[in-house]
DNA sequence: GTGGTCTAGACCACT
DNA sequence: GTGGTCTAGACCACG
């Protein structure tokens, strides 16, 4: 159920982030729904608990979860959809780096465009 | 014309690594082409030789250039495609996250698709 | 325990890598097996952190080892074993300069095999 | 005829000095015959006349090549077979280095001596 | 002139 | 603690 993978190129806190945000999209997690607490995610990856923090605290920065002191996180009621100019630049960027490494893997425009799609279809089955 | 950007989010020899990629698709540098010395590249970017070299290293294992001792570097004859699998998952995990993280900045699936088309067309525009 | 010489003909960081490999045919390094770390090596050899760190990323591209961001680097579970054709060449024509040499020091075809052979006898001793 | 390749991994000057080693191990060149002025292998080969001066340097060393000056360069009579000690020890370590690559690229024991084999039947054929 | 190796030391990200 | 990036500068081999 939870994916965590020491060999993925993502650090582990990135891909807490990007499972939970996953999971908000699929519709799996729904505004107001308990997410685990930082303890209990950490012992669950066995991994230790300033990753699952690191991860949860950016999440709050993203306005997606909300811890409620003495309570516990809770996935945030309205996720902000802000475009942050910079960001977005950064991650066009990093796009453009993926279809670079795509493209000398011999994947063309559209084999990457199909990807992308496949993408959101995994994604967006659920909803 | 050589775009380096400390602020950028990749490292400063992955950016020289896809500024050379992005040359070769767009044709600019061709086959047999030489590139700048390490040197001299480090001292128009006004970085390190190191970094240059690292860049460099790093194309020559992905034999998109070839080194020619004493004389210099050159663009390969031959840019191998060869799919690496594990290579490409990592890939489809980054183009995933870059997904997950435009979502939340309010881009829809067509506005990705968009976006990825659109460095197609600036990639391929002068091929 | 570790020879690194500097009068060896080969570079510190190969000398590291054929240490390495060598271990992990012996089988005294197995798959999973945590090797030093990066400063550990160094220090243990008394030499440069970023020479013991080239022959682990150049161990790494090989499928030898595996890093584990924050946690260290270990012996890879599956050594790939792919042919590259022009890596063959190359070592091809180590091996006959290597024959060439041995020949004119008086060796006949006989003593070099007999030397692949003891090579081999040591590598496989302990397997 | 003479094969000079900036692409192998061997020095130009270290590939022609394979090249006349076998030549005479083969018997297309015998004692006494004459070889290439500098000047004239440098124009054959289109490469500078210092890297074939650096070649015969060594083979003179090797006491493989005479010069007499005014006449010319000439292979030597009585090739000096001399086992140097320290020298022996560092082809031997190519040879481990060699056999480890293979290794890694799936040749087994037999593999290698096979082609350590075929490499004295291509010399020895024409002898 | 070219690339390649190595050092010493700083700084960063991740766990 | 771990590895990774980057710098500055030395020295070597090759052409």
């Amino acid at each position: 159920m939870f994916n965590i993978d020491p060999r993925d190129p993502r650090a582990l806190y990135e891909q807490i982030i990007d499972h939970i945000k996953e999971q908000v999209i699929k519709g799996t997690l729904k505004p107001g729904d308990q997410v685990p607490s930082v303890r209990q995610l950490a012992s669950m990856l066995t991994i230790n608990a300033n990753t699952v923090m690191k991860a949860y605290n950016e999440l709050e920065r993203q306005q997606l979860i909300e811890t409620i002191r003495g309570k516990g996180t809770f996935i945030a009621q309205l996720p902000e959809k802000a475009i942050n100019e910079s960001q977005l630049i950064s991650i066009q960027k990093e796009l453009k780096s993926s279809c670079l490494a795509l493209h000398y893997m011999g994947l063309s425009k559209e084999d990457v465009l199909e990807e992308v799609s496949q993408i959101y279809e995994d994604l967006l089955r659920e909803e």
